[in-house]
DNA sequence: TTGTAGGCGTTATCAG
DNA sequence: CTGATAACGCCTACAA
């Protein structure tokens, strides 16, 4: 039926080993035979069997990549096609294929993950998002799986291989940018506490206002995911205090465009009223209303460097731990302005 | 190495081929001899290889998904990860496996789909969108490769297995929603050409202002991508026109959301000045402003039946073609408002 | 009910 | 430079 090595053997007269390394372009094998191998190839239409290959290799050209919980509204994300985009573009060229996690809750998407792992279906694992005391990363690690994180992991990271930003600086130098438009009043709304980008991001911020000498106030600090129901809620609460904030740090571009439109709905105006800066740059923070000055974390490039990295810890297995920062910038746009004493 | 068959059956005093059929479950293996089997598999820790059951079994359990170009706006268009949802749910239970399709450009993506094919590294694959002339629906119809398309197929709709929306039929009742409130000059804005729901959106238009005894014009279909750079163009022009519509029917809430800015740009409201209906019904209507009245598709469904019959189709080689249409439902939010003739 | 043996399509190790 | 031959880990007749 399918046609294999051996019948592309007989049509050339050659043996089965030597159509074997024909493909594998083994440097000692004539420049004749490989041309004669070839065409029979060719005319017989034949196409390796990854699997059989995969089987003698004990390597497979697969990469698994583990997404977050779907359940969670974070699956939404823009950020995940963008880093997937950048793996696929360095995983292309190497001839790897990408293999997805499945399963909604965290439970199922650990069993995925052990089985793909165990059965052999990959070679090493990228983890697109980074939580304290994640249960994934730890087998990953105790299996001795190659794999890389994107984001910084929460212990050990001196350990892992690991991609991520800055994200400290850049939330002080987001936050400092709004100290330096002049506001003195800002707040911090973040998003999911577990993760550790959320973290950084946080103390980023903690420092700017510390270094300008300002008040950190825990009443200024919010948590909520502005994407599910009653968000809005401590959105709101914040804005009520007495001495409510001028400027916002946002975890990132897709919660802004809640805190947007909460905001619009409370009559308050951006930049107006309120500034926003906000991370990810992501095609939202372009086409929304007004256009969000976001700090650009260069997730494609966060993805690229993951699965670049990862494929030379697969192929070379005494590649060094790494730690690798990709750098920001922050994108002015049009959702902050320079702090106007409110006319009384 | 790694624990195999050959080292659970040495332990359970038993020969490989027992082993295996108490991996399959086989009836005809003793109750007693499995759970002795079991017992040596646990204190071994194996974990069945599933590069070579693959191989011995010529089935990978192994899914191909195909994206559209991710050089392509379209890839960062939300309904991605929740068809994606869909499928990952729909195959998680019956212990499939998803791979995805890599590279940037329309070529590269197809090379990587012969790839996977020829490879015999999937048993399957779902097409995720579908447009007129896809080489690479004619390339799996070729080479008999089981397969469904999410959305119609441009030709030969019958001969192919696809799960679809009754798209037509969607957007005439949002056309005539949008009839009942009022309005009478309505423009369509749509999205890529080349795809067939874009197509069947803008028949289902057309059939409802038929039907209503409403104009058909031209200079009110409006094609371009709005998240493309200067994409604002062609809306300028459609609401400078002697008469602008007063209503939209727009392809997708992302397009929305790029139209709603522009919108606010010019000074127009909505709904006050525009009304808008759009499509897809995805996290972002909600959180939009105002919030869009749009046409619910059922994507996550959409994905899990196009999974479900995908795998049908793999286990059993003379399953019939099927059309699934999955229902859809107006949900209204506030972005539609009465006509209201211009005060004068 | 269980064991033996051959094969799935490649690669790798030896020879030659 | 090329050819046998034995793996890779599992499945499946066919036997027993």
């Amino acid at each position: 039926m399918t046609v294999t090595i051996k019948d592309v053997a007989k049509r050339a007269n050659v043996a089965p080993s030597t159509v074997s390394r024909v493909i594998a372009d083994s440097p000692r094998i004539s420049e004749k035979t490989k041309k004669k191998v070839r065409e029979a190839m060719k005319e017989l239409g034949y196409h390796p069997n990854f699997i059989a290959r995969s089987l003698a290799n004990k390597s497979t050209q697969v990469i698994g990549l583990v997404m977050p919980s779907s359940a969670d509204k974070a699956f939404q994300n823009p950020f995940f096609p963008e880093v997937i985009r950048g793996i696929s573009k360095a995983v292309h060229d190497r001839q790897y294929a990408l293999q997805l996690s499945t399963g909604e809750t965290e439970a199922e998407i650990y069993d995925g993950v052990v089985h793909m792992v165990q059965g052999k279906r990959v070679d090493g694992v990228i983890l697109l998002y980074s939580r304290a005391n994640d249960k994934i990363m730890a087998y990953l690690q105790k299996e001795d799986v190659p794999f890389v994180v994107i984001g910084k992991p929460h212990k050990k990271a001196e350990e892992i291989t690991h991609v991520d930003n800055d994200n400290v600086r850049a939330a002080r130098e987001a936050t400092e940018y709004l100290i330096e438009l002049g506001h003195e009043r800002i707040a911090f709304v973040g998003g999911n506490v577990n993760l550790i980008v959320t973290m950084d991001r946080l103390r980023g911020y903690e420092k700017a206002l510390k270094s300008a000498g300002l008040a950190y106030r825990k009443d200024y600090i919010v948590h909520e995911e502005f994407l599910k129901e009653g968000g809005q809620e401590a959105m709101k609460e914040l804005l009520s205090l007495a001495e409510p904030p001028t400027a916002l740090v946002v975890a990132d571009d897709l919660m802004a465009l809640g805190v947007l439109n909460t905001l619009a709905e409370m009559g308050l105006s951006v930049p107006g009223d309120v500034s926003i800066v906000s991370f990810n740059n992501v095609l939202l923070s372009e086409i929304s209303r007004p256009p969000l000055t976001s700090v650009d974390i260069n997730i494609f490039q966060l993805g690229f460097e993951a699965a670049r990295n990862l494929i030379q810890q697969i192929e070379n297995p005494n590649e060094p731990i790494k730690r690798i920062i990709i750098p920001h910038t922050l994108v002015k746009r049009f959702s902050c302005d320079y702090y106007k004493a409110p006319s009384q």
